[in-house]
DNA sequence: ACCTGAACACCGTTCAAGT
DNA sequence: ACCTGAACACCGTTCAAGT
């Protein structure tokens, strides 16, 4: 029987965080964070489109705690460095984890972030045009990295067996399960990857 | 008022998938998929454990039209290829490409790509277990371009503001729309990227 | 003019009742 | 034993009715 005196739209996303991480992102209907906030599902519609852009805004809420990089660490330490935090800033929230894999969150947080990547790929060497491509790549590669470790983590089984299928196809031992699918480990890999081909990208200029 | 008189999965993974490129991806609800084949929604339970693995057949059968790896052909042009392959097989089917980039297909059709993607990895030298970490990064990769290109294809700007933001970043002038989220271009792009990691990776050893 | 909540048009899935 | 379809427990969103 809360009564909610103010009702705006951080107050609205900070709700329905809370409501996601208490009792899981199938709990974040319009009806149950409304009955959270005390108030009545249709006045979520003054501050919100629709659902959607709620989420949207829950997303970004989750990356505030993401620092900006350290302009005084190297470029590609700054890279890997912004994606692991992001990684678990948005598995620190399992109710919003799944979307924020899934849209690019382009709020305050996110722009924030976005700038700080784009400076370091600056620093790296690449043109403007080349930098655009490598932070949607990178974005890309983040949000795929986060879509596995949340499925990975809830009764989903189905990224194990992409591990055991491929696993499979080899005759070897596999050396334990360093290789599990969403694991931090393999969220690394792929990023050193990625900033790997980055660099390649940067040092085949002058 | 069509009889079906053989119900098997395959016939209700086609007919789902025929329901979806028809009328795009909310209309494949169990009840509609039922309609469309003229039986009960509840027969459906009897072949699939719930909608997600339905749809998980129907994501498999839209890869069929993937072609297998040439042999002949350098083994990064074969990662590269099959990428494209991928990209294009799910987007050939707008009412089950969400699902496909979502979760990866782990049908026959999948795991015959795979197969052919592993094999491609152990001949650019790398071993066992980091064969199975880059495919799993490179599943990732197509995973999260795929969804770009659905998302950036439906009327959610989310993705076209990604590319604003990051473009009101830098004074110079960009150059058209070479950047485009989603775009075949930028898919290669950040596939290329990664495969020039994997290819530092198994040089950087004897 | 603003706000509410009843109602609409659906869902996936359960389960009791029929054959 | 098998199959059906009514019913359950919800959704997001619309919109007419109230203040």
């Amino acid at each position: 029987m809360a009564r909610t005196p103010f009702l705006t739209p951080s107050a609205i996303a900070a709700a329905a965080l809370r409501l996601g991480d208490r009792e899981g992102a199938d709990a974040m209907t319009m009806r149950r964070i409304a009955a959270e906030l005390g108030c009545d599902p249709m006045a979520l519609y003054r501050h919100f489109a629709d659902r959607t852009a709620l989420l949207d805004a829950v997303a970004d809420l989750a990356l505030a705690t993401v620092p900006a990089p350290d302009p005084q660490q190297p470029w590609d330490e700054r890279l890997r460095r912004v994606a692991d935090d992001i990684r678990s800033a948005a598995l620190a929230h399992p109710g919003i984890a799944f979307h924020v894999a899934a849209r690019p969150p382009l709020g305050e947080q996110g722009q924030r972030i976005a700038a700080g990547v784009f400076a370091a790929l600056a620093e790296a060497g690449l043109t403007p045009g080349e930098a655009i491509r490598a932070a949607q790549a990178l974005v890309a590669t983040i949000a795929a990295g986060l879509a596995m470790a949340v499925r990975a983590g809830t009764r989903d089984e189905r990224w194990h067996q992409v591990s055991d299928v491929l696993g499979g196809l080899t005759s070897a031992p596999t050396e334990g399960d360093l290789h599990t699918v969403g694991s931090e480990e393999q969220f690394g890999y792929t990023v050193r990857l990625l900033v790997a081909g980055i660099m390649a990208e940067a040092e085949s200029r002058p």
